[in-house]
DNA sequence: TGCAGATTTGCACCTAGTGTCATAAGCTGC
DNA sequence: GCAGCTTATGACACTAGGTGCAAATCTGCA
């Protein structure tokens, strides 16, 4: 890795550093990206060759996240049916700790129900990654599984797991990170029940 | 009806005729606000007592379609399980030709694969009417249906459809609007099958 | 060291969107 | 049909996101 790439890089978490830091501190609008970028010791105009817009700090790891997940479509076992592949993959709701649980998970869930323009371009993010994802499936499953077709299955996989998740979120009280997870599991096999099922 | 009331319905109306001719004409991105409101003969300003924003020009019905959604929940056969519900209300693809298939639906669907702002809006629309579907279902089996089920339910049904339509969107070829329609419910029937047949 | 290519950044500029306020228009009761 | 209230309008000023451009600066490499 360069010097060049190096800088960047650290240009970048910099970036990210300080956004998490003050969109926690005085909210997410109220905060300019000339205040971020200031704060991270480069120019407002520099900002914009590092992320093209405010909301894509809060996802600054997706296009990564995303590979992780169609690399992971790739190894699978002799019998696996397109549906278990969605579930090996996607079960754990979309969300690879990939980063390390920083500050900006956190964030980023509170902004995800309190920011229209996060929640849209969130949105936005796993809709395409839906897409990617069906063609994949569709590529791996010749004859059995026309483009269409994988993409609703996908479509209806991902649905219920950010319709559990999301109720989850919604749903008050102190509930634990595992807690959590372990009732949208049980939304979703109690919806996909007889999808999951073999035979 | 009130006067006042009236020459608002007109306003409003004249702005989605400039906003829909203006995007086919120059495109979305090349027409601003002030062309809108220019072309409609009122102020830049008084643009926004009618629209929050540029989006949503192109949902000028989003409100009244939604709630025809959830309306169309109220009545339901004695037998009905909860799947049922939503393949009645939703399996036309949400796409319930409310206004008389006016300029504004074939715009529409192609600013929805073009600017991605659109495509967003139209995302979190959709979004928050399962949200508020999946509410009424949940409250309206009790004790089957608990919130976090009725929304990865509906958030699948849903998925699945967005997805095959979506699908059906990207695939070239002059298709008749019926044609999609009918592949549509096919790959979502093929889909989702297991959910949809009794017992 | 010196050059080529990439990065940074200031500057001017455009558009979306909001707050404020005076004015105009419609409504309601008499 | 008029007085008084409410609501809509639009002008003005302003903030913030975002882009194009060109000069200045830095890095990689010979």
């Amino acid at each position: 890795m360069s010097l060049r790439d190096r800088k960047r890089a650290r240009t970048r978490q910099a970036l990210i550093d300080a956004a998490t830091d003050l969109f926690e501190r005085n909210g997410y609008d109220e905060t300019t990206i000339a205040d971020i970028a200031a704060a991270a010791e480069i120019g407002t105009r520099t900002f914009f060759s590092y992320f093209a817009s405010k909301e894509e700090l809060v996802f600054p790891d997706a296009e990564s996240r995303v590979q992780a997940l169609l690399d992971a479509l790739a190894n699978r076992a002799p019998d696996d049916r397109p549906i278990d592949l969605l579930v090996r993959v996607l079960s754990d709701g979309g969300e690879v700790s990939d980063d390390i649980i920083g500050k900006l998970t956190p964030l980023r869930m509170r902004l995800l129900q309190t920011v229209p323009a996060v929640q849209g371009r969130a949105l936005q993010i796993q809709f395409n990654a839906e897409r990617r994802i069906a063609g994949i499936l569709a590529e791996a499953f010749p004859g059995e599984l026309d483009d269409v077709t994988a993409r609703a299955l996908t479509g209806a996989f991902a649905g219920a797991v950010r319709g559990a998740s999301q109720a989850m979120l919604d749903r008050p009280g102190d509930l634990t990170a595992e807690q959590r997870t372990q009732a949208t599991r049980q939304a979703i096999v109690k919806t996909l029940g007889p999808l999951l099922s073999r035979d």
